[in-house]
DNA sequence: GTCTATAGGCAGATAGAC
DNA sequence: GTCTATCTGCCTATAGAC
């Protein structure tokens, strides 16, 4: 059995990585930034950042899982708290919302812009996240229909393609301006068009 | 007056440069390729690429500036052989389209992405690429709505920056998976929410 | 776990010959 | 216009001491 240390401080250096990493990833990319970016933040050297992660491309692997994982727990969360599928379907766009404030771009996002330029098993996270986006987002698209808070035409599955597709690019778009009302106007408008 | 040179191939140099950097731009983003990836494509050293552009910021502003120059004389284009503006709106998504099937994402879209990375001209450019599309847009919205061909709520301007954001966004998710039919599904749904 | 030191490569850029 | 040669700097990564 695992021995517990409740009285011992975890090293928490690996997260610490994970933290800024997944900051300057959101901001920057994933090529434009270097294990010195992360070491001079953190004050250490480059040097210790290899016995955390071996390499950038294992580093990357680790920030999709993590982010991925929280993103999941987050529609948990919506699920668990919120009474009906058009209330659900807001506080999604809220998550995007979110990131936006923080002048981030999705990390899977931004990772599909670099998308030929990544390893393969970031390749596959990526793809991974957005397919577990369309599937909550057209499970949450059946609720809605049948409840009626929501309503659309077509097949759920493509609906939740178009509605990740514009949250994604409202995000892309409005950065530049580092404008969230543009983000905004543009998810409002498909609430709108979703809306009963 | 300038001198005819009808007789003397033109030094398409800079041309050609322009063509493979902007296919790498499209394909790896701005920061991922290098003059080297230029110039053994081309055939000459990276030396003789910089007499055509001094720095990577120079030729990053000329390649905006001939896409937008093609993009705009492509919607002049649209104005003035389609009759009405849902059939011009159905042209405009195509642009994307063909741009996807060369599996390229929109230089701009790219660019928004690593915005952050960019020299400051280059900034100012992808803005206004934007701004342009946004107003041309805004007045598709405004002949579409008075010749009842397009029907949507809310400013033009408003409507027009969620259609750029969502095929932008579109552009971007469907391009990891390969598949254009991920693109049309987004693109035909939003046609469809304009249509009256 | 973190350090110093260093390897080996590629980036953008320049000088000057032709 | 294009070349050879070279510079400087940054990148990821590794070896080995502490």
């Amino acid at each position: 059995m695992a021995v517990a240390r409740t009285k011992k401080e975890p090293p928490r250096t690996a997260e610490r990585i994970l933290d800024i990493a997944e900051r300057l990833v959101q901001v920057r990319g994933f090529n434009n930034f270097s294990y010195a970016d992360i070491a001079t933040e953190l004050g250490i050297t480059k040097a210790s950042l290899h016995y955390h992660f071996p390499g950038k491309a294992e580093l990357g692997q680790a920030l999709i899982a993590r982010y991925a994982q929280r993103f999941s727990d987050a529609l948990e969360r919506i699920d668990r708290d919120l009474p009906d599928a058009h209330a659900k379907l807001e506080a999604y766009a809220n998550l995007y919302a979110e990131v936006l404030r923080g002048k981030r771009m999705c990390m899977c996002g931004i990772l599909a812009a670099e998308y030929q330029t990544l390893p393969g098993p970031m390749r596959s996270a990526v793809i991974g996240f957005f397919d577990e986006n369309q599937r909550w987002l057209a499970d949450l698209l059946g609720q809605g229909k049948a409840e009626r808070t929501l309503k659309f035409k077509g097949a759920p599955e493509d609906v939740a393609q178009g509605i990740l597709s514009t949250l994604e690019g409202a995000m892309l778009v409005a950065r530049p301006y580092g404008d969230l009302a543009r983000f905004n106007a543009a998810a409002g408008q498909l609430l709108a068009g979703l809306t009963p």
